[in-house]
DNA sequence: CGCGACGTTGACCTACCTCAATTGGCGTGG
DNA sequence: CCACGCCAATTGAGGTAGGTCAACGTCGCG
């Protein structure tokens, strides 16, 4: 399963339902490339991302735009969005995207309402720092290859999970120089990049989607480690969330996988 | 002031006590390289700096290593060294470095005890996070000069805030070498950069100092913006934090600042 | 059919890397 | 007080990954 599915599996069955449906009514479209927040807003909502992607970006002065993260469907689009005074970077939508706006007040009463919440998405705060600590490294310390490399297994794998063996598909949104934006490369050689990944055959990257038909070979080349991901620790590290909370009672009952939609 | 000293105005003064108390009882030194905790590690304790500095790395495969980030006296290192099952980064003294470590129970008292606690390390965590994003954009977008003058920057408003007007000096502990290891560079290429610094006249480094005779100068050689850093915004970034806890209740008298050692 | 967005290509350039040697400061032991 | 060794800073020469600029191709869409 992806990493978006995880937040809704911390909690019970009853604040699923209170959780979604207060998605559901808060839905909101955007445009390609429009902005749902601009650097120096003063935050107002909690967002979760519906279908589509999301990038959050910052600006240089020189016109220069760093991508910094991609919120994927089931995400959240940064909770220090909505808790700091000003925003710090900007978020826009990659192609169409539709989102949940929670405003302030109903958010309040979901945290009062949902005990289990505020440690979910505290957890997938901390998902967040860990990936972007894992770009830092990306961009400061690999080649082209492993950095474009690096980026389709994250991809794959937080729609998808890591696949037991050979391969898969999955969405991939992105434009290239979008991809060059994320990794701190042109254009141009990202261009270059996956068109060697191509004739290795490591990956197929077209009609936003991408096929990689041996996850291994290009988890090799990325060197990718997926631990940073965090997979199926949310339980464990939703429970340590919890010590920080008041919430100590009122645990959810583990609630049973299945209702969790199937990877792939 | 610097980012370190916030944590402590957020607390009450009973509570203060309690914490200082706390960190004064399960005090630990390092020498120079050594690491606090490594990659893959199951965390257990909640670690604050009291004197030196700490880096926050990773290693590839290929031996290459990436400074994450850096922890300054008065820091936390990473709550979620604390919270998540395995530790995805290894953190590392700089140089000598003498920190305060919390075990889980004892942490789990003084998040009782305290209860404006959680909400003061939580916001260390987002402002974590905003820094960790500007070392991306920093290393994906800057130029080699401007790399090291924004780092400049941020090590010298870190410790003692914006200065009004002129400049000012401050602790320095990294070698050339850490300083290319954080922002992607080569030992070398940081040493020519600095050099270029200094006859500019835009900084002077060395016996692990900083001086910074004009710091608009070197913020604009860098496009150095501090908002990333929330400076001022711990109370309102709290009180919103707290809404994600359920302490309502008992929210400090506002300290006065008149306890904090005050900048420079 | 024409326009706009994206992908692709080629020629050339440069910021930064690599390797390797040298210098200087400083602590330690003699 | 000096000699040695270590570590960090410095310098030089030469190499390359990736950037820049400028076309051109291609596909989908109004």
């Amino acid at each position: 399963m992806g990493l978006g599915e995880i937040v809704n599996g911390l909690l019970t069955p009853r604040e699923r339902m209170v959780w979604e449906a207060s998605l559901a009514r808060n839905v909101r479209d955007f445009g390609k490339g429009s902005d749902l927040a601009r650097e120096g807003d003063r935050p107002t909502a909690l967002r979760v991302v519906l279908s589509g992607w999301a990038q959050k970006y910052k600006q240089l002065p020189n016109g220069r735009r760093q991508i910094l993260g991609l919120v994927l469907p089931g995400e959240l689009c940064d909770l220090d969005l909505f808790t700091v005074g000003r925003a710090d970077h900007s978020i826009a939508a990659v192609r169409r995207l539709s989102v949940a706006e929670i405003g302030r007040s109903e958010a309040q009463r979901l945290f009062e309402q949902c005990p289990n919440l505020s440690p979910a998405l505290c957890w997938a705060e901390i998902i967040g720092a860990a990936v972007q600590r894992e770009w830092t490294i990306n961009i400061g310390q690999r080649n082209a290859l492993e950095r474009v490399a690096q980026l389709l297994c994250e991809i794959y794998v937080r729609q998808h999970g890591v696949p037991f063996e050979g391969g898969g598909a999955c969405d991939f949104l992105l434009t290239q120089g979008q991809m060059a934006e994320a990794m701190g490369l042109t254009q141009v050689h990202v261009n270059r990049i996956v068109q060697q990944l191509r004739m290795r055959c490591a990956v197929e990257l077209r009609n936003m989607r991408l096929e990689i038909p041996d996850f291994e070979q290009l988890a090799a080349l990325a060197s990718f480690n997926a631990t940073y991901l965090h997979l199926g620790e949310a339980p464990a590290l939703a429970d340590r969330a919890r010590m920080l909370f008041a919430v100590e009672a009122d645990r959810p009952e583990r609630p049973a996988d299945g209702g969790i939609s199937p990877a792939l």
